[in-house]
DNA sequence: TCTATACTTGCACGATGACGCAAGTACGCA
DNA sequence: TGCGTACTTGCGTCATCGTGCAAGTATAGA
């Protein structure tokens, strides 16, 4: 599993955003998007239980023991446990062992830089108000052109 | 599914960093970082096709057709067209219906606005230096204390 | 009206993941 | 050395998810 924060050369020195001719044209040069989108991170945040215990050890904002954190759940401690690892793993938790009880506690800098990395590199790609590719925030489609009939507001969105 | 970009109070205004004396105290305290980090937003980036679906709209910067977006990809057309309306209906991507063809767009103003916002959050709470939850990054936790028996390196990290 | 194109949807299948229980390991303390 | 605490791991089960195929819908053009 990928750990968080190895990529960095995405951040304000990215290259120029430039069109390709097609997305597979697109697909095929590489970007430091493709490195920083990593589906590993985002696994580790795509589940409802592991989530509220990262949520709950950020606000605690202190390393806390695994008996502690698993306090927040209603879910059996071994579950807990996994999950922890889990987001160790994904390098969004460190670990500490003294004696019985193991600590984790969020290495929030690493996480955050991750997200504003992946900010940047998508920003980087799509300038806001230049790429075409932001439809409702920017306006930059030509919506006028289109036949309004957007699948956003039919029946696709719940 | 939730909409990427609904909560934004958790900017720059932010509460200041507070210390709970538990793990359930915390999880207790409703914070702008529990509405943030949603599970759905993260688990439409976790899955490897739906990322280099999303990364090649991404470098493409501009409105791609379904057809066109399958061919960065080796699976099945309709594979592509669940996972660019799965992305939609997290709130990813804007799709234009024109004729025929469909183009869908990343909102990229919008994801980008999401992402930095979780990372505002996190470090609202976790300030960096500040917090002691930060290991490796800024030295916070008191490592000297520690048995030096990290599992970072050790058996779990692969 | 017919046909081709572009995309979506229903269905079945295999893989993956989250979970709880029980057993195991590691460590502190009497 | 024995016991209790804190945590991890093995295993089976159930639900969810990603996928391809086939059929369906919607639209453009002849």
């Amino acid at each position: 599993m990928t750990q968080v924060r190895i990529h960095t050369q995405a951040r304000r020195g990215a290259p120029p955003a430039r069109v390709f001719r097609s997305p597979k044209h697109a697909a095929a040069k590489a970007l430091p998007i493709d490195a920083l989108l990593d589906p590993d991170l985002f696994k580790a945040l795509c589940d409802p239980t592991r989530v509220k215990l990262l949520a709950c050890l950020v606000k605690c904002a202190r390393p806390c023991s695994v008996g502690e954190v698993g306090e927040c759940c209603d879910v059996d401690l071994s579950v807990v446990s996994r999950h922890l690892a889990f987001l160790e793993r994904a390098g969004i938790l460190a670990s500490i062992k003294k004696g019985r009880i193991v600590t984790y506690s969020v290495r929030s800098s690493d996480l955050c830089a991750s997200l504003r990395d992946i900010a940047d590199a998508i920003e980087s790609c799509c300038p806001p108000g230049t790429c075409g590719s932001c439809s409702t925030s920017c306006g930059c489609l030509p919506v006028s052109d289109a036949q309004s009939t957007r699948t956003q507001g039919g029946r696709r969105v719940r």
